[in-house]
DNA sequence: TTGGTGCCTGAATCTTGCT
DNA sequence: CAGCAAGATTCAGGCACCA
């Protein structure tokens, strides 16, 4: 471990400039979270006429694609050539960003081995109906080069999965709550901050104990805290001195764990949800189908988007069922049936038949 | 729609040149699954198939890059050219080339709306252990430029999803058992044929009955069968005779289907636009009438013209109700209810009852 | 203590059509 | 084409507060 390499600090700088003060293949892992350069237009309101607190810092502001490109060769540069010739990158970013990320970092010569999915449990929703709700960011993890013999633990992903393969789909809720630093207003610190199960998880993946990893954008510090928590060094680049002293109080509160209690724990399971549209769009119950209550009493045909109709009046297989019925609420999966083999079978037994879908975690 | 233009037909040839015979604007939507040929290890392939030779490890990636994206721009740029100034483009591919596809789909100055993530049901494990299982894949969804007024399905799709709007992340299974084309020897005929219902839930969301529906990698034609069976024209492209024979038999044996069996739940802008004034000259609400909102804070008299009164400010439902709450903007329909039967009533509910005028009609 | 209700908020490229 | 008015639009989770 050569001299010249500070450790366990957060560095005050330009990335770019302060990665150049910094000596070749002296890190193990790098996790960055560049700007976005999300392109906001207008205020946003919801439904509620509430604004939304959306992200406006002077940082995620680029005149173009080709400043952005720029920006991103030039940290990526240097941040393959600080990365051992066996470590690995992680990149975040949304759909604004990540394709101009993933093209340069091959284009540097990194080696993607896998573009990971952060599903997110609790995403805003789209207010304006334009668009499906935007629910998810991308993470890029790549080797250093092709010849990379990098780490991956693949048995710790294992038994953190209930041991089945990790997939890469991850579902991690957003970084709420108390988790998320606050100022003396109790205005939340940093408009971006990830959450730590987040990097928990990538750290895990991809470091040992005693690995340096590096954070060019620090922000409010989850990368050096999870690495001081898990026991692994760190060095962290950030500009903003208000992050610097949050990010710096925030790594002073971690503990590092002992060994044993880095032992990874299951994560919990996602409750399956089956719309009664994936039967309608697998062809299962394709539209046209009719369906009957019980009786044959009443009668309604299914649409392609998984509503049903019945004469002038259309809803979800629960609506329908109350309207026809004139009562309050209805249970649709039971008060429904389709015809299977001259019989009537309530649409609820598709969800117990066996279903790939019924894993859907 | 011009004489120009073919339809429902696969035509034969290079995607590239097939669509530079092609007229400009006259298409709706395209979905286009490329090729990757990204491999830079073991065989090496051009986009065109052909095989390079001489691979050995003095081979520059650069390069091998660098005629993916020149490719890639070639037939994006047709593609643009031949969509209509509102349409969109669906594009599919995983991390080998995904990257390469959306920084140039920013590029030629697309607007990209959603990256929707495709999660497998039944994704293929990682056997070596080496990496995250490869579970997913990402399809760009993108307008041909920013002020394309695009169009956007949103109730159907909220429907499909047991109302609640669909993510961008989407379970669905591979495409397997019956549905896989397979040639005389049982071998599946071609190897990345995508899944029915990934294209049902693409041509649902983005596009209409009667719109025209660009393919320019046909393939198996997963694309023109759907459309078919979903009551969309079609065009497809695709190089080799086999597959243009295997996909129009498939296209052969679909049926479309009927009219009133393709309708979806309508957005509320597509239904007939009822003026509030209507319901006061009919007598549903007349001239006098007390409105309120919720919670009765606010209230206001029904003038003889369908303006609204409260004490000396008067408009618009909408415009009363904003300037009552201090709002920038106000759905009166939502915000102001009427009494029927001691309770509070939306008044929004009128436009849903049925309307004695037109049942009369 | 517990359970129910209501409020707040999250990396957001978030309207359409008539005059 | 600008200006203006109509009107369409939200999900999950954490936490405070209260009964």
């Amino acid at each position: 471990m050569s001299e010249d390499m500070p450790r366990d600090a957060i560095l005050r700088g330009d990335c770019v400039e302060v990665m150049r003060s910094l000596p070749d293949g002296q890190v193990d892992c790098i996790f960055a979270d560049p700007p976005y350069n999300l392109q906001l237009r207008g205020e946003l309101r919801r439904p509620d006429e509430s604004v939304v607190d959306g992200v406006d810092d002077a940082w995620d502001k680029f005149d173009d694609y080709a400043t952005y490109d720029h920006f991103t060769r030039a940290w990526l540069s240097e941040a393959r050539r600080l990365l051992h010739k066996d470590g690995t990158i992680w990149v975040i970013g949304s759909y604004h960003n990540v394709f101009r990320l993933g093209a340069i970092l091959q284009d540097l010569g990194f080696w993607i081995l896998n573009d990971i999915i952060w599903r997110k449990a609790n995403p805003m929703p789209n207010f304006r109906g334009r668009r499906f709700t935007n629910a998810h960011e991308t993470l890029i993890w790549a080797a250093r080069e092709p010849q990379s013999k990098y780490r991956f633990n693949y048995q710790a992903m294992k038994t953190l999965n209930d041991d089945v393969q990790m997939r890469s789909d991850w579902y991690l809720p957003l970084c709420t709550g108390n988790e998320r630093l606050r100022n003396r207003h109790g205005l939340k610190l940093h408009p971006t901050q990830k959450p730590e199960s987040l990097l928990y998880r990538v750290l895990l993946a991809s470091t040992r104990t005693g690995d340096t990893v590096l954070d060019p954008f620090c922000g409010s510090g989850t990368t050096p805290a999870m690495a001081k928590r898990m026991g692994r060094r760190y060095l962290a680049i950030e500009r903003h001195p208000d992050y610097i002293a949050a990010a710096q109080e925030r790594i002073d509160r971690e503990t590092p764990l002992a060994e044993e209690q880095l032992a990874v724990t299951p994560a919990r399971r996602e409750t399956p949800r089956i719309p009664f549209g994936s039967f309608v769009e697998r062809g299962v119950l394709p539209a046209g189908t009719e369906l009957f209550d019980r009786a044959r009493r009443v009668c309604a045909t299914v649409a392609p988007d998984g509503s049903v109709v019945s004469g002038s009046q259309r809803g979800s297989i629960h609506k329908l069922g109350a309207l026809l019925t004139n009562a309050p609420s209805c249970n649709g999966w039971t008060f429904w049936h389709f015809e299977r083999e001259g019989a009537l079978v309530p649409i609820d037994v598709l969800r117990t038949e066996p279903d790939p879908l019924r894993e859907a975690g």
